[in-house]
RNA sequence: UCCUUGGUAGCUCAGCCGGUUAGAGCAUCUGACUGUUAAUCAGAGGGUCGUUGGUUCGAGCCCAACCCGAGGAGCCA
């Protein structure tokens, strides 16, 4: 059988041990046992669980079984078998064992005993081998796959949002330059400014903060679709929860409204959370274990009050309380709390107040709308009272904002007046006002990110260990 | 970027008021053990104390700058 229909571990271990001759391949988690008999655990990332090797060490090189140890990737072959031992229902008795590779225990970084977080991100290139990373990255993969899905079978298209764009001025923070001048020698006009037009596009360019506006243009005419795809931000954010690189989801809908735009957003992710409880539920089983025992050394007024698998239950079955900015200021208004930040109308909301509405006053996700104009985006739909737009953001406990979104604004008068009170440079958006000037339709969209999703749903504390390779400040080695 | 805090063996940490040869657990290596579950038991090896400079008879410990991590804040998804 070739490899691609090959059964994985993962198959291997729901498979009834009658004997049969199997084969597996994979890295050795660790080997145990006496002069008799090695028990190898074999990982080959299909599944948190293991395969246990038995060997006969009478059967096998002496030389071959002592490179066997942690780290180590080998092909066995034998019979899969009911297990003798009480940690597995089945194991494979070798008849065969290749070392593919070795891994020399003095000089491989990952031992068979527990890693702090921290020294895993100084080993990016190994920590898939682990056990956390392994359920984290398998997650992430379902998750994404989750998204697809979703929109598949709501009729929403894929839509591919540029990477490199020209314009600046969707005012989303920082952006990384795009260039091909020399760095040293920059073409330059008269005034001593860098020459763009003698750049590769002819004009500046940068990495996309946000694919909103192209998401717009195609939802003008496909009416439903989304974009998910690496977005960049050069700010220098040094949080748990931001990263300079880093995946967004944005669906974008002709004919929504606000009241639309919420159904969808708290459908989608409750329908995301639900779909990773249902198929990982081994690995969202390890990293619960995982989290308790970590919380057991904090001190009990810092630990979760619900078990991760219970808090992500409580968010499916729950609805998110919805409230407008107006009440949110007069809660805590209400509510005695002494904020660092004194609370007024027209400010905007803080992380303290912020995880006060979620985890003291709701304690369930939030979504909060209809902010002031004055701190929310150009494109946010104005109300009438012409002091809020019609802007929510989704707020999770321990995550903060998960999603930021809105109606946008269709009129194109309003848009325009907007754009200049804010000093946006317009001339660089003809295109995108022109969606206002030709068939303009009511229309909403959000902006989720990824890592934030998958950070809740995994319970991690750091979102640069829900992602492979994390780019913040400073960081690029791997 | 700001505030707080930390950097000592491969990993996680202790190291008293500045004073002789730098400590533990785990990992590694060697040995023991007839089915182990991060196996267990016994022994051994392993250190430029983040970097640079300074104070001092003497610095892991005090001072300065820088680098890196963590917690919080800002910015946001």
């Amino acid at each position: 059988m070739g490899a691609l229909h090959r059964k994985r571990i993962a198959d291997w271990l729901l498979t009834a041990p009658t004997n049969q001759d199997i084969e597996v391949s994979g890295w050795v988690r660790t080997k145990r046992g006496n002069k008799e008999i090695a028990f190898i655990a074999l990982s080959d990332g299909s599944t948190i669980n293991n395969l246990q090797i038995v060997a006969e060490l009478a059967k096998f090189d002496e030389e071959l079984m002592k490179k066997i140890q942690t780290g180590a990737s080998i092909r066995a072959t034998g019979k899969l078998v009911a297990s003798q031992g009480v940690g597995q229902t089945v194991e494979m008795v070798a008849e065969s064992i290749v070392l593919l590779g070795e891994a020399d225990a003095d000089t491989y970084p990952l031992q068979k005993k527990k890693h702090t977080l921290e020294f895993l991100r100084e080993i990016a290139h190994l920590r898939p081998r682990t056990n956390t990373f392994g359920a984290i990255l398998r997650i992430r993969h379902s998750l994404a796959f989750a998204i697809h899905k979703y929109f598949n079978d709501h009729h929403f298209y894929y839509i591919h949002a540029p990477i490199i764009t020209g314009s600046d001025a969707e005012g989303a923070g920082e952006m990384f330059r795009v260039s091909t001048l020399d760095p040293a020698n920059p073409p330059r006009n008269e005034d001593g400014s860098v020459d763009y037009t003698q750049d590769f596009f002819g004009k500046e360019s940068n990495l996309t903060v946000s694919g909103q506006l192209e998401g717009e243009l195609a939802a003008m005419a496909l009416s439903r679709v989304y974009t998910f795809g690496p977005t960049f931000r050069a700010e220098n954010s040094n949080t748990a929860r931001h990263l300079a690189e880093f995946w967004m989801i944005e669906p974008e809908m002709a004919f929504f409204e606000l009241d639309d735009n919420m159904d969808l957003a708290e459908d989608f992710l409750k329908y995301l959370i639900r779909y990773a409880m249902e198929h990982h539920a081994d690995d969202l089983a390890f990293l619960e274990k995982r989290l308790l025992d970590e919380e057991n050394l904090l001190p009990k007024e810092n630990r979760n009050p619900l078990p991760l698998l219970e808090k992500l239950k409580f968010v499916t079955e729950n609805p998110f309380e919805r409230i407008t900015y107006t009440e949110a200021i007069s809660i805590l208004e209400k509510s005695g709390k002494k904020f660092e930040f004194p609370v007024k109308w027209g400010i905007d909301l803080q992380s303290e107040h912020e995880r006060y509405l979620v985890e003291k006053h709701f304690k369930k996700p939030v979504i909060l709308t209809n902010y002031p104009k004055g701190i929310k985006a150009f494109y946010m739909k104005q109300d009438d009272d012409g002091q809020t737009v019609r802007a929510m953001d989704v707020l999770f406990p321990g995550i903060g904002e998960i999603i930021g979104g809105s109606q946008r604004e269709e009129n194109y008068e309003k848009l325009n007046t907007r754009i200049q009170e804010m000093g946006i440079h317009a001339e660089s958006l003809w295109w995108y006002l022109e969606t206002r000037k030709f068939g303009t339709v009511p229309h909403s969209g959000f902006g989720l990110g990824f890592e934030r999703l998958v950070l809740f749903v995994t319970g991690m504390g750091n979102i640069r260990d829900v992602i492979p390779f994390p780019r913040t400040p400073k960081n690029l080695e791997f």
